[in-house]
DNA sequence: ATTGACTCTCAGGTTACCTGAAGGTGTATA
DNA sequence: TATACACCTTCAGGTAACCTGAGAGTCAAT
């Protein structure tokens, strides 16, 4: 008969661990004396609480360990949880690995440009959504607004003719390649939030949920190509790799005022 | 003006998050209604929120990134705050290193012996106690117990007359190699709460707090040897080494039975 | 006027414990 | 025998970063 104080020093394992295991029903002592309510261990429980201990080590939470300690568990079981928290050991082995990648790339960063990076790039999923698009080529990049201009007029004609509202989203997807500024492709896109029947000119198709690297850009259209040429850099050094076609969210964009403008700027990507 | 749902839908953060770094001031509403308490967002507030989830993304808590957001901050601290967690993602990662050795070493054993694995190696820090020892060399091993036994009455006897207490913990140290069976150095060892000279024969000193790899074994006295095994066998798989003298420490020892008995291996270690 | 989608606050849960308060117990010493 | 002090008990509350759900109020459209 061990007092708690004492089993505690045996194990270096604290008094209140041992009263907690004891409430979860991890390890229960031998005695509770009835009166005093005093625990009392035996040197007998040294081996299973190390063994609480071990498993501990592995990663498993103390649920677990309750079940693995039940006697009912037959060795395929233990084989299994013992396989699945080594996959989930390397997953949160490899997301720790990112994380040293990304605060390398930050502090690279700052070593260059002697401040906190302008861009926070995000990582995100972007859900499903059914929207209705305008594609055309755009022969320069300076034509870019006389040509979508009267696409997204042509798209949100159709709709609301159709007597279907757009839900506020509005966006741009480029279909080319990222450092391509002629005859470049582009699709004038409008959320919306009903089907409705496409055209030879506006079809409407639902975008797939999609994981993508993002930047929001906030002021002067002129330093636009910066947040762009920030995301790339953040892609290629964290390694991820694009996978589809670039997309502008408009969020905010007021006619009188081009200098005040809020978009973000999505790649599609995946891990390399 | 952006209600809290639309905001989480343009920045993929749920309305609780938002709420939650609220009323942490990390991302304050642009305007609160007065009456209806409705919180309201802008779009400018995407590149703070953006910032916040990135900081997020390097591991940083939400008190650590209300510091880097507040723009008192030079851009020393800034380095030392991105240094620090790099060093500590570093040593997340060693231990996700190590815990990923501990589950295959664990699911070999399993492959090998059909069951889960009957002695359970712990590391822990040992702290520092104050002995009384006699040391004494013991020719082959058959003579451990008429050696041995003589030592321990040695130091209950000098103790008992220079009457000071031993806390009921008892141990021996072996000094040879772990592989040597003959002219064996040993030291019987009691642990004493009070200092007191020592004599020729026996020593009194400090034993260092000391990090060691233990097992704890139960049952036939026989069979120690497996526990002895299986604990070297763990020290070589999980990437540790041995920096001292070997101990055991006798927990449960009756006179009477001997297969009743209750000893724990440590070898003192460190990870190489 | 009603419906449905949205918002609010507040309470309680999550994990594996730790801290501290208030009070009872056990033993050694003056 | 009184008392000190080391130890034990339970209970409440805290940690981090949210999530769930209840109950109630708000907003826009039909």
């Amino acid at each position: 008969m061990i007092k708690i104080g004492d089993f505690a020093r045996l194990s270096q394992v604290s008094v209140v661990t041992l009263r907690y295991y004891d409430e979860m029903d991890l390890l229960k002592p031998v005695k509770v004396d009835t009166f005093t309510g005093y625990r009392f261990y035996s040197a007998e429980q040294l081996p299973p609480l190390n063994r609480i201990l071990a498993l501990k080590d592995l990663g498993f939470s103390l649920e677990q360990i309750k079940l693995m300690l039940a006697d009912g568990l037959t060795l395929e079981q233990l084989r299994g949880m013992l396989t699945k928290q080594r996959s989930e050991v390397e997953k949160r082995l490899a997301d720790e690995q990112e994380r040293l990648l990304r605060i390398e790339a930050r502090l690279r960063q700052i070593e260059l440009e002697d401040k906190m990076p302008k861009y926070d790039v995000v990582i995100k999923t972007v859900p499903a959504m059914l929207v209705a698009a305008r594609r055309v080529t755009i022969p320069t990049n300076d034509q870019v607004p006389q040509y979508l201009g009267p696409a997204y007029k042509e798209v949100y004609d159709y709709i609301r003719k159709a007597g279907v509202k757009d839900d506020g989203q509005c966006m741009a997807l480029w279909h080319g390649p990222a450092d391509v500024y002629a005859n470049e492709d582009a699709e004038a896109i409008v959320v919306v939030d009903r089907g409705l029947p496409g055209t030879d000119h506006v079809k409407v198709y639902e975008l797939p949920p999609t994981q993508v690297a993002a930047v929001v850009h906030h002021g002067d259209f002129e330093e636009f190509t910066q947040g762009h040429a920030a995301l790339l850099e953040w892609i290629d050094a964290n390694g991820y790799r694009i996978v589809g076609p670039y997309r502008e969210i408009y969020i905010k964009h007021e006619k009188q005022n081009l200098s005040d403008t809020i978009t973000e700027i999505q790649f599609p990507v995946e891990k390399v």
